[in-house]
DNA sequence: ACGTTGACGTCAG
DNA sequence: TCTGACGCCAACG
């Protein structure tokens, strides 16, 4: 019963297109704050039958294509590019101006982590 | 069942 | 600013 990699393939399901959210994010949204990292081993175990699960729309905390490192990240940059997000040729994009949140009281909470 | 890896994030130097 | 250490935990062998 993986719970977890449910929870994570239900909120990455629920990123509108041209909009994107961090591994951190996730893990927060799937219940496990902190587990950033076990996110990309679940997004990692992509199957086929997953397809209607858009991973694009997941970025590390600093903006950036992660999935380099698996050789997908010329993949994400053009689907991202596709739905109208700038990727820089490294891989890079403006993250706070398509961050994603599912609601207010989330971002509030988010603001909390990063005062201004 | 168990140890290792790593699509991450945060904090101390 | 940059680097290294550490915590996290699902996948994989």
């Amino acid at each position: 019963m993986d719970r977890f990699r449910q929870a994570v393939l239900r909120v990455v399901r629920s990123v509108p297109p041209g909009r994107v959210v961090t591994y951190g994010q996730v893990a927060l949204l799937a219940g496990r704050p902190g587990a950033a990292r076990a996110v990309g081993a679940v997004l990692r175990g992509l199957q086929e039958a997953d397809g209607d699960v858009p991973w694009q729309r997941v970025v590390n905390a600093g903006g950036g294509i992660s999935t380099y490192k698996v050789g997908h990240g010329e993949l994400q940059a053009a689907l991202l590019r596709a739905e109208g997000v700038a990727v820089s040729p490294t891989g890079s994009l403006p993250l706070e101006r398509h961050r994603w949140w599912p609601d207010d009281a989330l971002e509030a909470l988010d603001r909390e982590r990063h005062p201004t």
